[in-house]
DNA sequence: GGTCGCTCTTGATGCAGGTCAACGATTCGG
DNA sequence: CCGAATCGTTGACCTGCATCAAGAGCGACC
C-alpha cells in the first residue's frame, strides 16, 4: 500500500531506455544513446499499483521520479482533511520538480504503473553534468508553471461549469499529444478526485457532467471514458474559444 | 502609459550590478564579476511608473525582466473581464519564466519602480554559456511552482478568511527574505487587486480585513501598510500553524 | 486648498454551489 | 457469480460569498 516495490531488475540494465514508450514525451528524450546510458545508470525502476503512495508531503525529499506508465496523483492536505489535487500526470511526466528539503505535496497512484526513480542528490549530479537535460527541465518547469497560472484563473475565477468544460479541454490536449485520438477521453479518476482537482465537490461535478451529457456536447462510454461529440461547444463553455485550434482539426 | 521608457544609460556601462540592491535576491546572485559583467552586457536597463504595462497577455514573448525596484502585478483575464492575480513581484523576482511563444499573462506596475530587461535569445544563448545561471534559474523555477500549488490550495479549498490571512502570513514572510520586519508590511496593491489575487471580491476582503483589525490580529497604520499584533492567531487563521516557525521569532 | 474621482467600507439581498440524504451503479474480492 | 463496499447520481435545502447600493475617506491635480 504504502511502499512503492521495487521491481524490474532493471537499474543497470542495458537499454531499458530504448523501449521505454514514455521517453518521447519525457525529459529524457532530449538524450541520446551515451545520456540515457548514464542516466538510466542512476535510476532505479519501480512499478506500483493502484493507490500507492510514491512519495508524502511533509517527508524528506530525497527522490524524484519519472512517470513512465500509468496515471498519478499530485495533492495537498490541509489539516482538517480538506483536500486540493494540484496535479494528475501521466506517462513522460516528471514529479518532484518543485521540492525543497521537504516534499510539499503527496503523489499517488491511480492505477497501476511503472516510474524512474532517482535519488535526489545523484539527479543533482547528473545535471550538473548534462546541461542539456537541465535545459528540458527548465522547460518542462516552464510549462509547469503555465499549467499552473492557468489552474489558477480557473480555481479563482470560473464556475463550475467552465471549470469543468476547461478540465475536459485539458485532458483532450493532453490525449493529442500523446498521440490518441483528442475526441477519447480516458477518465482515470474518480468523480471526488475531478472534484479535488476543480476545487468543487463530488456532486457538482456529476451535476455538471449531466448537464454536458444532456446537451449533447458528450457522452458517456463508461464509468471512465467518454467521447467529447461537440468540441466547439466545448471549446466555449470552457471560457476559451480564442484558441479555438485544437480538437477541432 | 503602455511603453517602459528605457531610462538609465545603464547598456554596458560598468558595474550596475555592484549598486544593485536586488542582486543579493536576484537569479544574478550566484555569478561573480565576469558572469556579471556578460549579463549586464545584454541587459536593458528600464523604469516604469504606476500603470506601465511590462508585457501583455497574447503578445510574442521577446523578453524578459528581472526586477531591480518596484512592486509587480502579473495576472490573466477572461473574455469577459473577470482577472485572475498570479502573482506579485517584487524586487529579485524573474518575470517571464512561464513564457511559451505568446505571454500567457500580463505585468503591470503597482507603483515606480525599475528592471534589467533581456531579449528572450540572448538570454537564452547567455544561459547556455552559463550553467549556474540556469541552475539558480531551474531553482527559481521550483519555488515558484511551489508557491503556485499554495496558491492552487487556497483558491480551491480555503475560505475567505484564511485566504487574507493566508495571503498575510506570505507578505510577512517575504519580506523576512528581503530583510526587512515581518510584522510591518507594506500593501502595495488595491483591496481590488488583493480580491483578484485571492480569488473574491474588494467587499469581502474588505469585511475580512475589518474584522481582524476588530479582533486585534492586525492593526492598520495606513490604507496601505499594517502590523501584525497577533502572528500566532494569524497563522492560525491561515489554516497553517505547522509550520509555526516564522513571524513569531 | 478645494474639488473631483477613485478607493474603501458597510449594509441589504440574492444565488451558485455546498451540504445532507437517499438510492442506483459499479467494482472487486472470494 | 455473489455480496459488500465504494462510487456516482439526483433531490431538497442551506450558507458563504457575490452582488447591488450608498456613503465615507483619501489623494491628486489644477
Amino acid at each position: 500500500m504504502t511502499a512503492t516495490t521495487t521491481a524490474c531488475s532493471g537499474a543497470g540494465t542495458t537499454d531499458v531506455c530504448a523501449g521505454c514508450s514514455a521517453r518521447r514525451l519525457s525529459v529524457c528524450g532530449v538524450l541520446e544513446q551515451e545520456g540515457l546510458r548514464r542516466l538510466n545508470a542512476a535510476a532505479d525502476h519501480v512499478s506500483f499499483s493502484a493507490g500507492d503512495i510514491l512519495l508524502r508531503e511533509g517527508d524528506p525529499a530525497t527522490h524524484l521520479f519519472n512517470i513512465t506508465s500509468g496515471d498519478v496523483r499530485v495533492h495537498k492536505l490541509l489539516s482538517d482533511g480538506r483536500r486540493q489535487i494540484v496535479g494528475f500526470l501521466s506517462p513522460g511526466d516528471f514529479l518532484g520538480l518543485a521540492t525543497g528539503d521537504r516534499y510539499a505535496f503527496s503523489a499517488e497512484a491511480l492505477g497501476p504503473g511503472s516510474a524512474c526513480r532517482f535519488r535526489k542528490v545523484d539527479y543533482r549530479k547528473i545535471l550538473r553534468e548534462m546541461p542539456e537535460l537541465e535545459h528540458a527541465l527548465l522547460d518542462r518547469a516552464a510549462h509547469e508553471l503555465k499549467a499552473a497560472h492557468d489552474q489558477m484563473l480557473l480555481l479563482g475565477r470560473k464556475t463550475a461549469m467552465e471549470r469543468l468544460a476547461s478540465f475536459l479541454v485539458g485532458l483532450s490536449e493532453r490525449a493529442l499529444r500523446a498521440g490518441g485520438d483528442g475526441r477519447l477521453l480516458a477518465l482515470p479518476m474518480t468523480r471526488a478526485e475531478i472534484a479535488d482537482y476543480l476545487g468543487l465537490t463530488t456532486e457538482t461535478v456529476s451535476r455538471n457532467t449531466t448537464r454536458l451529457k444532456t446537451r449533447g456536447v458528450i457522452r458517456l462510454l463508461s464509468m471512465h471514458s467518454l467521447s467529447i461529440e461537440r468540441p466547439g461547444e466545448l471549446l466555449h463553455l470552457a471560457g476559451l474559444e480564442a484558441e479555438a485550434e485544437e480538437i477541432c482539426a
